[in-house]
Order: C-alpha cells, then structure tokens, then sequence
DNA sequence: CAAAAGTATACTTATATTATAGACTTTATA
DNA sequence: TATAAAGTCTATAATATAAGTATACTTTTG
C-alpha cells in the first residue's frame, strides 16, 4: 500500500534540499553541490536525482551551473523555500482527496458536497498537513537538526 | 500522482461506514443495509464494494447477516468506531514515512535517524494526520454533517 | 578541443490499484 | 423442500504509476 505516503521522489527532493541548505549555510566552499556529491551523501540513485533536481530547477527552487565546475544552489535564502514547495512539486497536492484541494480542486461526485462529512474530516487533514508543511521552512529544518546535533554531542 | 492521497478503496470504506452510521442513529428500520443499497446511494462499484466491506468484516469493524433480509451493520456503536480505524485497515499505515511510523515502522536508511531533520518534520506530520483520524469517530461525522445540514435549511 | 557538468527525453521494469467475474454458502419463505 | 436473496471467497484482467535506467545533447572551463 503506498496512500497517504511521500514517494521516492520526494523524499530524494526533500532531502537534497535540505543538503544543499546546510550546505549554503555553513561557509565553506561556494554553496554550490554537484549531483555526484548529493547523490553519494544521501545513498540516491544518481541519474533520478538528476532529474528531480532539474524539476526543482525548472520550478523556479534551485539554480545551476553547467559545464566544469558547475552545480546546484538554492535559488533562494533557506529562510523562503518551505517543504510545502517541494513537495508540491515532486508529489502533487497536498490533499488527501481532490475536493478539499486548494491548488487541484475537482468535484468527486458525493451527493452533496457541502454536508459531506468524509469531506469535511479530509479537509482538516489536509490544512494540519499544509499547516505544517508551509510552515516549515528549509532554514527551520537545519535549525532543528543542528539543536539535535548539539543535544547529542552534549550529554 | 497518488500520493498523500486517500485510495478509492479507503474513500468507498470511509463513506459506507458513514452512511452505514447514519443509518443506524435515524432510527428507521432495523439498522442494517445491503451492499447493494449502499452502492447506489453512495455511487461505488457493487462489487468492488462488497471487497471492501468484507475486509472491514473481517477485521471486527462489521457484523453482517447472510441470507434473505441480510445486510451489514456497524459491530459498535459509532461513537466507538474512529476514521483513523477504518483507515488504517484500507490504506495501511497513517506515516507518510516508514521511519516515523507507529504502527510500521522501518529505518528509512538516512546515516543519522536521531537528528535528521526530514524524519523530524514527517513526524510531525504523522502526528497532526493520526490526530485528527483517531479522534474523529462515525458518531462525530454524522453529528457535523446534520449540523450543516440544520443550518442549510434555517437559513 | 576535450572533459566536466547539467539538460532533456524516452524507455523499461516492477508493482499496485481498481475493478470484474464466477462459483460457493447461508437464510428466509412460499 | 426448492428457490431466491444475500453475503463469502478467490482469481484474474485492465490500467496506472512509480522508480529507475539509458542515451544523446548542450554549456562551460581550461
């Protein structure tokens, strides 16, 4: 069973992206990451991230650099890419059923709509998961996981 | 794209446990239905809900009656009988990753679960799905969907 | 001009979903 | 007791989708 479920895709997005954010904020090197180098780290098959990165790219989330030399960064400061961006993207809407969806909406045929209680149920799923997930930026994961980090090396 | 997405199977589940409860609180009749009854109101595949409501049988959410005057009937009261109950039994697990599953859990393979930060924010997310579907019953449905309906014919 | 790196698209393989079909069992009742 | 109504069970077809692989192309640097 694969419902409810975040696909290979976007999780090898999700997780580039946040590479590539730790990666921008650390200082060292020119931001900039190469698909090998992303790939090797994260244990991604390395011609599908190719093409999920060139989805983020052309999406307007990541820029790159061909030729020698060249790679992804962050189109933006980590603080202004939230996961509900990428994830829309690679795996769609967030909504568990296309009558509740904010960005897809389509009819799905109940009776009536506007006194369907499954509706309603999956309508506040989908605003817990978007409340979620657009609030959550690129910069709050790396925050979190360097308190994590710092918790562990700590005790 | 299918994912974050409740299957047809979970939707025709979840709507037939809903039609099955309002059908037990109106009082009419002796509160039980035929597949066939179910499958018309409601739009679903006679037969692909038969599957369905079979599985739900099986798994204690139903009781049935063979036979002449048979039908299906809710195995609790519908107060007792959560979404996130039928849910699971259709669609499997709630987590949209292994790795922060309850109920299935599996490492996903990231180098350091502890602090990574995509686990993090899926178990969020996780935690706001499961929240909503384990404590919204069939009798909190049917309540809100006559309260709609109240306030439809008042105004 | 050669090598490195991203771009673009097509294709394969495997698996899951969504049904449909048909034979079987139980029960009521004429 | 025969018949029809209703659920039970299992197999299978049709379709869709995901996940990954392959190949040719373009841009850039040195």
């Amino acid at each position: 069973m694969i419902y409810m479920r975040l696909s290979k895709r976007g999780e090898y997005g999700l997780r580039a992206m946040i590479v590539l954010a730790e990666h921008a904020t650390d200082g060292s090197s020119p931001d900039m990451m190469q698909i090998k180098e992303i790939s090797q780290r994260e244990q991604i098959p390395a011609k599908f991230l190719e093409q999920i990165l060139l989805t983020l790219k052309n999406a307007g989330l990541l820029h790159s650099k061909m030729g020698v030399g060249g790679g992804y960064y962050l189109a933006r400061p980590a603080s202004e890419i939230t996961l509900g961006q990428i994830f829309r993207i690679l795996d769609g809407p967030v909504a568990p059923i296309k009558c509740v969806s904010q960005m897809a909406y389509e009819p799905c045929g109940c009776p009536n709509e506007e006194t369907c209680g499954l509706r309603l149920a999956m309508s506040d799923v989908r605003n817990a998961i978007a409340g979620i997930l657009d609030n959550t930026s690129l910069a709050d994961v790396t925050r979190r996981q360097a308190e994590l980090q710092a918790h562990i090396v700590n005790r």
